[in-house]
DNA sequence: AATTGTAAGCGCTTACAATT
DNA sequence: AATTGTAAGCGCTTACAATT
């Protein structure tokens, strides 16, 4: 089945019907009609890779990211193809571990698969690699560790707004000794984030005990754990700010084990907002970063860069906002 | 950049080339050795629109599931994805959000790119979609839902093997009040596992009390809520089972409110056996299912039945195994 | 017999030509 | 001027022919 049999049946040329199915403006509307019954009649889908050979284009886009299983990328992944399918393209998605070894595999793959753009959601790019992108003069976004030029753009994520939002919430129930559980030192977002808390605090001009800055891994356990350390403390903190929503979950845990209740006792608040944020006793206090949003940015950019020819790339700047549930309260009046 | 300049530089033929590229073993390993200098040289990769077109075969495989953001498939997709490329192939995936009307799409996608096979990792298939897909000779894998014939492979999922255990521990442990909260009956797979419970129940003649059978819907909110209702009970369970790892986690939740302590006063299972579910509080006892094993089968599946020329499907039979963990323990002495 | 080359073919797109 | 057709071209693969 092919565009020539189409061609037959609705007796045109076969650049009549390339010409229908691509929604060329030079076609007669009762030619157009035939053609669209032919290829209805055969059940006629056109090869995407003579399309892609003839065109020279791909209608695939490539999103690199750094692990499925990590429930940040699931939404920002879906969304991302969601739009992409919206416009008639395609996704090629790779997985490179947290290894930047793996980073060459994931480019191999898109240059062989002639993306018309790729997404970097993750630090693990090496400077040589991008090179190999870039002199291909294929549009690239990044997330917050590029700087916009040619063909290159950037999703910037502003972490200040969200997280100043969150102490501003804090400060005003009356919390003063807030801790911070980071993520792991080795996560470019995770150092970011911390940044930010850091910065925000002297902002705000509140001091920073350095027993409340705590380290965790991203997941549960070492959320738990870091909140045990913070339990200990013999001048514990009245509130807990985490570098995301599972490490948060992990110290909710660790609080409730103590016999002590959120916020009653302790006041506590996540960052990201996942699904599963919504449904923990208590439902959790977040900042969000809505992984929506960075999909929707991360494709305009580079859509906008193919159709424009790979124009310079622009700097595409995302929001954090607080969400207010019920893991935070007033600052308990006993000193403890 | 193409295979020309390379043929050039090498001083040979493309065809020489090409056959170096696939490892055809009818190139001197010196000929052989000098293309893949030119290949090195130049950076060339090659088009693989031009290979598909040539060739006749897409080197893409199909990936349907419901939903990227259950925690059920991330490490499916995942793993799937990897085998692939192990095998030089890549994936085309699409979630079809429980909606029928989706998989129409998703099936075009599959089609349009000439995928070398699919995987349909959900329940949302109609009849016709999947004859569209047959009648072009492409190799389909299903889970738990298809009979095998020429070119449909299923993989089957014994669920009463791991539901055999989880029952068997808990008699051994004393129960006998055992609970069920299944998933939305609307998922094919949830109407599975509880049948699969109620004939274990009956082949170890533990009567079932119909207060204990409960409905969720696979997310912690739902087990939350059904936990309460079951709490609630003026016999209330002693142990309860759950259809996934999400909806135990929300139960976890609703016994330690009620001041209630696991296992001691209530023993609980999950099943899937999620990443979170070592992270839980304690770490829950859970009835396996290996996404990985899953993607492996249904890689295989597809990759076999295509080798073979579209030979005839196959079952490939996965287990299901109860992983103890700390959740359950003996029946509470005192008659609540 | 083993290795290499020639050239047609895969199914589209699109510049240009032809037709109305 | 608007619509349609012709045919070359995209970059590979591979049957068959040619060469060693």
């Amino acid at each position: 089945m092919n565009i020539k049999e189409v061609a037959k049946l609705a007796k045109v040329s076969t650049a009549t019907v390339s010409r229908t199915i691509n929604g060329s403006d030079k076609v007669t509307p009762e030619t157009a009609e035939r053609v669209r019954r032919a290829i209805e009649t055969l059940k006629f889908y056109p090869n995407t890779y003579a399309r892609a050979l003839g065109s020279g284009r791909s209608s695939l886009y490539g999103l690199i990211i750094s692990d499925l299983t990590n429930p940040f990328f699931p939404e920002l992944v879906k969304s991302f193809e969601e739009i992409a399918v919206q416009h008639g393209q395609e996704v090629l998605i790779a997985n490179t571990n947290y290894d930047p070894h793996r980073m060459e595999v994931c480019v191999s793959r898109m240059l062989q698969r002639k993306v018309d753009g790729v997404a970097i959601m993750t630090s693990e790019m090496t400077e040589h690699l991008v090179e190999e992108l870039a002199v291909r003069r294929i549009p690239l976004a990044f997330l917050d560790t590029a700087i916009p030029q040619k063909g290159v753009s950037n999703i910037l994520v502003d972490y200040a707004v969200g997280i100043d939002a969150a102490v501003e919430h804090l400060t005003s129930l009356g919390h003063r000794a807030i801790s911070f559980i980071a993520g792991p030192v080795s996560l470019t977002s995770a150092r970011i984030r911390k940044r930010a808390f850091i910065h925000c605090l002297e902002r705000n001009r509140i001091k920073l005990d350095p027993h409340f800055m705590e380290e965790g891994n991203h997941r549960t356990d070492g959320g738990y754990e870091a909140m045990c350390r913070l339990l200990d403390l013999k001048v514990r903190p009245t509130a807990v700010l985490t570098s995301n929503d599972m490490t948060a979950i992990g110290a909710m845990v660790a609080i409730s084990e103590r016999g002590l209740e959120i916020p009653k006792d302790i006041s506590i608040i996540g960052f990201d907002d996942i699904e599963l944020s919504s449904f923990t006793k208590p439902p959790l206090t977040t900042v969000r970063l809505s992984r929506q949003e960075i999909a929707k940015m991360a494709f305009r950019a580079l859509y906008n860069t193919y159709q424009s020819g790979a124009a310079k790339g622009a700097q595409y700047p995302i929001e954090t906002s607080l969400i207010v549930r019920q893991s935070t309260g007033p600052k308990p009046a006993t000193k403890r």
